[in-house]
DNA sequence: CCACATTTGTAGCGAGCACTACAATATGGA
DNA sequence: TCCATATTGTAGTGCTCGCTACAAATGTGG
């Protein structure tokens, strides 16, 4: 059996290059021309390998969180909500500044608001920004069970004023903040979650 | 001399229709058939009465602007900072649920990121989150004056944080957040605010 | 070397976009 | 009444969008 002409890109690097388009323009911004010149290919192997614009987003955003993920174990890997908030929230100034990067985060970026024909693309960069919310209400959980944080306080509630503090930054940051500004957001944000920590 | 026709449709009126189709699409997400339609209008007219899409967006977020102006000065009129604090973001937390409006706010939904076209349209955006930003950091430099915040206090760091808060706010409403959800992330910030406070 | 399977580049599809030409219509002033 | 001015509705303009048909190219298995 034959196996036919093979790949000339790689498929990794090529959707290093679109996860790029989509964040400095948004998903309805982004053109599949800028995209497949971004990646350095055409139109047809771009529908090949990836199946429409839309699909390319979430292949693209996979590899987003991917890429991440190393990074949020060791955050929530710290030893207490305190410092889990810390390593989080300075993290975020230093990331979403790097000019390594568009500026700010992806799943912000991506699109908060679209027209009619890609209505679903919000909803799935919500939903994406939730599982953070998610991790860090679990991480928070385990410190108050672990009496880290105070018994009155709110796991939930915590989680979603951090996960709230990280979304504002990011818009801050994709409007011209430097990593200075950001980090003296993250530093009364921090506080508040001290305010709930148990004092050692 | 002359008068010509008179025109069949309220400038303002129309305005409001406008600015809820940007709120809820985003800027590039409008489309002008969607907005002559909701405006109840034809292009022709559209053009006659404000130039362009970009300037039929700017006229709209003056609009928007010109209607919180008399929340914000009420807002800013509060004895303190935390007040000043509180009543921001509670307003804030209720405003952006507000079912008579799409969720979240104009000035985010509006759009973060662009296609090449508009590229100015999220600067433009980001030049008028930035007044209200100022707003506080005025009002917080005046606390500070008035000795109801710490010495130590840094007012436009506070201001920012402010700021950031809102902004995540708004992107959480956007994605689904109800008013008690995001009033729980607006008791959290507050007390940040309450910190650098002057315990009386 | 041939047949097959898959990718590649070119060129272009229909649809929808922001925007407008134009003629009909409706006012106020001479 | 008739002119000058402005708005209205119809019907498009050229352009760009996401996406694809097609044939040439490039590999493997027999």
């Amino acid at each position: 059996m034959a196996i036919g002409r093979p790949r000339t890109f790689d498929r990794d690097t090529a959707l290093d290059q679109a996860m790029e388009v989509f964040w400095r323009h948004g998903y309805e911004g982004a053109t599949i021309a800028q995209l497949t010149d971004a990646m350095g290919i055409n139109p047809p192997s771009l529908y090949a390998a990836f199946g429409s614009k839309e699909a390319l987003l979430r292949a693209a955003l996979d590899r987003y969180t991917a890429r991440r993920e190393a990074w949020m174990d060791e955050v929530l890997s710290a030893p207490t909500a305190r410092e889990v908030t810390s390593r989080m929230l300075m993290g975020v100034a230093e990331k979403q500044t790097d000019p390594a990067n568009p500026p700010g985060c992806l799943l912000v970026q991506g699109g908060l608001a679209c027209g009619s024909g890609s209505a679903n693309v919000p909803f799935e960069l919500a939903a994406r920004r939730a599982q953070t919310e998610e991790q860090l209400r679990h991480r928070f959980e385990r410190a108050k069970d672990e009496g880290d944080l105070a018994s009155g306080a709110d796991p939930a509630a915590l989680a979603r004023y951090v996960s709230a503090v990280i979304t504002g930054m990011s818009v801050m940051a994709s409007s011209g903040a430097d990593c200075e500004a950001l980090a003296q957001v993250a530093a009364v944000a921090v506080k508040s979650v001290e305010d709930q920590s148990v004092r050692a």
